[in-house]
DNA sequence: CAGTGAGCGAGCTTCCGCTTGACTT
């Protein structure tokens, strides 16, 4: 029997300090948090000093038990939760919960994973930190009161089902903003000049560019017609060295951004793969903020550098944590054995895995240098310079192995033309223009976020953690604040001058201009809330209200304040103004746009956030006669939706006439546009309007649909028509009574009989609905 | 891409941060 009990937070932890340990030491996870608020209810005493009232959600209830039997036999009992405020919370929760005996109860951190560290640990325990508990319940209660004091006020003004909180409605400002800086950008236009010159005497080519742009088509066209006339001469050749530095070790937050880049990968996809490489025990703890490498780490890296890289390679780096709130309880995210260089393990995992390699290893290596050159081309008839660069690697370093990509893609196209060597020139030479091209360029509009973008801008402003980072962009998506959207480009022509010889040539190009794919944008009740929020809790959507909220609870885990004091301060103003704005009249729905009247019936045309989303409605409801209503197309916004576009969606439905005997109508539902026959329904593809479509377009649709229907349709069984085996996507399954059944493995579907399905779905009503893994499966 | 095709009502919804399952008919 064990005389030690030691508690972490992670079951694969757990089990890496349990072979350090011993077998004196039993070893047991928490699996984060044992306890919190209630998850329905406020859960918060306000009159009582804002006392919040825990308890132990049931899907805990075992593990609670488990741990408080085996805390009454230990000798001791060693709380190892991180050591950052959360961590400090789950000792105390467990020192509470588990009924700990002072006297038997240490509390211990460690902030590597080796025998050693935890050895150092266990001789220099200490005791709970009440303070950093304290701020851990400030942080908590403060979140609660935001969020279920403001979600209500959502409810009732705006649409049931919306939810507001410190995190996620700043995460859905920033989005909003961007959008409508973009829709105020006005690109400019100007020309970019470029040329490619020869040295005299030689056959060498260089590329140059005119710096600096010029402003419009009348300037370029003057400059190419005097570059016919001009003669050109090199002037100041400087040359500087260049060093690049390679960037830090991952984080969660550069990792998602990095697999973003690289791999495609969403940020919920990273931290799914992260964590099979963590559990599979490749990778190190892949929630933290830290970037820091334990010495032995270094030390092993320091050796595969030497050994397979080179001596000349190898430069040990320490990196400092430079983002708000970062708390550091963990290592940066690298190889638990970087000798590993690849590992058996799906596509993605493997992916991923030598990403991490590579930026831990180009972490510890040496800069790039390199040797920049840059020459200036005079022209004898302008004021302006040519500029030829040119660069070359002197020291490839950790480019060796690895670079960092950037979110800009364009300006990476647009510096090609710097890369490579030179050819030599000496100052005073004399050069010829081969060719001069003039450009239109436009100024870009600003980026649209994505997932990894957002990510990190939210790390910048300390808003959310590495925890949360994807947990929150889910839930802005599943509330419908924001969506990944594509958008259109507009086409845009663009002029080309280009002087070849003596000869000047002018063209127009065309190309797309503002288009996006897969970049987060706002919907209607995305810019809604967040207008409605701006204007009436302006303090909680302010970009630094986390980083005042987070000072005062480092006052509070210094023990300076306490954590009902910082409460207060906080819900005697807040509380109010969430009752005062609850019981604002408002004149107008909040986001209703009057859109002008129905010339058929003079009524009142106007849009806005109904029940289930963005609609469209003629009359209002204080008139006599009820109001109709139609929701809005995909791609239609409360914010731009015409007149006309309103109310040709009224047009809906259309009948079209008969079919079988059957009356066929066309209208537009939740899906979108649809052909009704009797009771089906048909989806109208794209190519198809609904306002235009005829009868036997939509005849043609049923038919087709038909025949679809058939091809699902495995087997049915003549003495029970409610039976059938169908193909889905998924594969093959059975439905019944409209409920879905799975078909074990191996089974052959065609071979299934009446009896064999019943007995299939009778198995299943009477299965039990959760399944409790028995401890002996888990414990194996 | 299998299925869904509303809209008074009654009762429900909601936060952020720790951590993994056991599910995805």
């Amino acid at each position: 029997m064990s005389k030690n009990l030691v508690i972490v937070e992670s079951p694969a932890k757990a089990k890496t300090i349990a072979k350090f340990l011993g077998d004196d030491y039993k070893v047991m996870s928490s699996y984060g948090h044992i306890r919190d608020l209630h998850k329905k209810d406020f859960s918060i005493d306000i009159a009582a000093g804002y006392s919040p009232i825990y308890e132990i959600p049931a899907e805990k209830k075992e593990l609670v038990a488990g741990l408080k039997r085996e805390a009454k036999k230990a000798d001791m009992v060693w709380l190892a939760s991180d050591e950052d405020r959360e961590g400090e919370a789950i000792a105390w929760h467990l020192y509470e919960v588990l009924g700990l005996d002072p006297a038997k109860t240490r509390r211990i951190v460690f902030h590597e994973i080796t025998k050693s560290a935890i050895l150092n640990a266990i001789e220099n325990p200490r005791d709970i930190d009440i303070n950093l508990v304290d701020a851990q319940q400030a942080r908590r209660v403060l979140d609660r009161i935001v969020g279920f004091e403001l979600s209500p006020v959502l409810w009732k003004k705006i649409k049931p089902a919306l939810s507001a909180g410190r995190v996620q409605s700043v995460a859905v400002r920033l989005i909003v903003e961007r959008e409508k800086e973009i829709a105020a950008f006005k690109s400019e236009q100007y020309y970019r000049v470029v040329a490619q010159m020869q040295p005299d005497g030689t056959d060498a080519k260089v590329n140059a560019e005119l710096s600096p742009r010029l402003p419009d088509e009348a300037a370029a066209r003057q400059f190419v017609t005097d570059c016919t006339s001009a003669r050109f001469s090199v002037g100041d050749i400087t040359v500087k060295p260049v060093k690049r530095c390679p960037a830090p070790p991952f984080t969660t937050s550069t990792l998602q951004q990095e697999a973003a880049r690289k791999l495609g990968f969403t940020v919920a996809q990273t931290m799914m793969v992260a964590q099979k490489l963590y559990e599979s025990g490749f990778i190190t703890y892949m929630r933290t903020d830290s970037l820091n490498l334990s010495s032995l780490a270094i030390g092993t890296i320091s050796k595969e550098i030497k050994e397979n890289i080179g001596e000349e390679y190898l430069k040990i780096r320490k990196y400092h944590t430079s983002s708000k709130g970062a708390q550091e309880a963990h290592e940066a995210i690298r190889p638990t054995n970087i000798a590993m260089h690849d590992i058996a393990g799906g596509v993605q995992e493997k992916k991923l895995y030598a990403l991490i390699w590579k930026r831990t290893i180009a972490s510890q290596m040496a800069d790039a240098l390199m040797e920049r050159t840059n020459v200036d081309i005079s022209i004898s008839n302008r004021a302006e310079k040519f500029t030829a660069t040119g660069e070359v690697v002197k020291f490839d370093g950790f480019l060796k192995v690895y670079m960092e990509s950037t979110d800009d893609d364009n300006s990476a196209a647009e510096t090609r033309q710097s890369e490579g060597l030179l050819p030599a020139m000496t100052t005073g030479m004399g050069m010829k223009a081969l060719e001069v091209t003039a450009t239109q360029r436009f100024t870009q509009q600003p980026p649209r976020y994505t997932e990894a973008s957002l990510v990190k801008k939210l790390e910048e402003l300390g808003i959310g953690r590495p925890s949360t980072y994807a947990p929150t962009i889910s839930t802005i998506q599943n509330r419908e604040y924001v969506a990944k959207g594509e958008k259109k480009g507009e086409p845009r022509s663009f002029k080309i001058i280009t002087l070849k010889g003596t000869k000047i040539t002018e063209k127009t190009g065309s190309e797309t201009a503002g288009m996006d794919k897969g970049k987060l944008i706002p919907t209607d009740t995305g810019v809604i809330v967040n207008d409605f929020l701006q204007q009436y809790f302006p303090s909680i959507m302010d970009y630094n209200f986390t980083a005042r909220i987070e000072e005062e609870f480092d006052e509070v885990a210094e023990g300076k304040m306490k954590w009902s004091e910082s409460i207060d301060k906080f819900y005697t103003r807040f509380h109010p103004n969430v009752t005062e704005v609850s019981n604002l009249r408002l004149e107008h729905k909040v986001g209703e746009r009057i859109l002008g009247t129905d010339p058929k019936t003079g009524r009142q045309v106007s849009v806005k956030i109904g029940r289930f989303g963005p609609l469209v409605q003629i009359g209002s409801t204080d008139d006599s006669e009820k109001p109709q209503f139609a929701s809005l197309l995909k791609g239609q916004s409360v914010s731009s939706i015409t007149l006309d576009e309103a109310l040709k969606l009224f047009e809906m439905p259309r009948t079209l006439g008969e079919f079988e005997g059957d009356t066929v109508t066309v209208a537009i539902g939740r899906f979108g546009p649809y052909v009704k026959h009797g009771s089906k329904f048909v989806s109208i593809p794209k190519e198809l309007a609904p306002q235009t479509i005829t009868l036997d377009e939509a005849i043609e649709l049923i038919r087709s649909k038909r025949e679809e229907d058939a091809k699902k349709v495995v087997k049915t069984f003549a003495d029970d028509p409610d039976m059938q085996v169908l193909n889905g996507k998924y594969g093959v399954y059975i439905a019944y009574h409209k409920k879905n059944f799975k078909i074990p493995k191996g089974t052959d579907a065609e071979a299934l009989t009446l009896e064999d399905c019943l007995k299939i779905v009778a198995d299943e009503a009477n299965a039990p609905k959760k399944t409790t893994r028995s401890r002996r499966t888990a414990k194996k």
